[in-house]
DNA sequence: GTTACAGTTGACGTTAACGTCAATAATGCG
DNA sequence: CGCATTATTGACGTTAACGTCAACTGTAAC
């Protein structure tokens, strides 16, 4: 049999590698391990090394940050993104899961556009005032009151 | 003279029906305020009350959360969506942050969309994993622990 | 009235998510 | 090899965003 195609040495990153790329701290990569997230080999030395996915996940990682999820909550979206599959009642339980993460990406994605709504419309708002004071604005101005 | 459709007194919020119907605490309300997100008048023995202004606000507020936005930067955005608007220059920078933030939000709409896709394809992964399990689970049928 | 409940202002406590610093060890290179 | 980087593990510090308690005061119902 011709075995796999070539094991292809995998890239490795080293923990600044990744913290500049990413623009955070190393602190904040080891605090990521601390928490669960993440969980690169060491080296002979007791030096970690990343690699695809460990990158892969730190983006997950921050991705989830971004749109205010707490580590803890990325930590249980990522328990689904990964588990060590040992039997199948882990993945119902993570699939369930999964599908309640959808649900409220969804209904964020609803409520974004909503956000991008109310600006569009303070907007109009605004520069319809604006309008209104570079015109006749004059007397107007100071006796700023009325609607 | 028909005058105007009468006053029809605006209905007015206390604290704690504001807290109950978002589900915050009051502590987190006046917190806000501390803050300058909110600025609800106070009646005469010194007791706050809203109206649908303030509601709105503190609505908003909310969601800018749920995005993950700071409530500095949640500031930034109302001192937008409110300006006391006194003076052209203030409106046209306002107009200028609110642009950044339209910018922001479509970026993350964008973002929210890959986010979606992640899980998805996480889905799938576990979908056709749990589908192998099932069907050739023999090896597995030794390690098997019980539900 | 009075009585219970809602609201107010401090002031201090707490938690998440890192930052910072120190002492020590591992790696890379000329 | 020596030496400059780069890492590693504690341990303590910090900030945002509230929670919690205490000691009042206002308000609404009876």
């Amino acid at each position: 049999m011709p075995s796999k195609p070539a094991p292809a040495r995998e890239r490795r990153y080293s923990i600044s590698e990744l913290a500049s790329e990413f623009e955070i701290s190393t602190r904040t990569i080891r605090f990521y391990e601390e928490k669960g997230l993440i969980s690169p080999r060491r080296s002979g030395g007791n030096q970690r090394y990343y690699d695809k996915r460990d990158r892969a996940r730190l983006k997950l990682i921050l991705r989830g940050k971004r749109f205010g999820y707490s580590l803890e909550e990325i930590a249980e979206m990522i328990g689904m993104a990964d588990v060590d599959l040992d039997e199948a009642g882990q993945i119902r339980r993570s699939l369930a899961y999964g599908e309640t993460k959808l649900a409220e990406i969804r209904q964020r994605l609803d409520e974004l556009r909503l956000l991008e709504q109310d600006i569009l419309s303070v907007k109009a708002r605004l520069v319809a005032r604006l309008g209104h004071l570079e015109r006749g604005g004059l007397a107007a101005d100071r006796d700023r009151k009325g609607k």
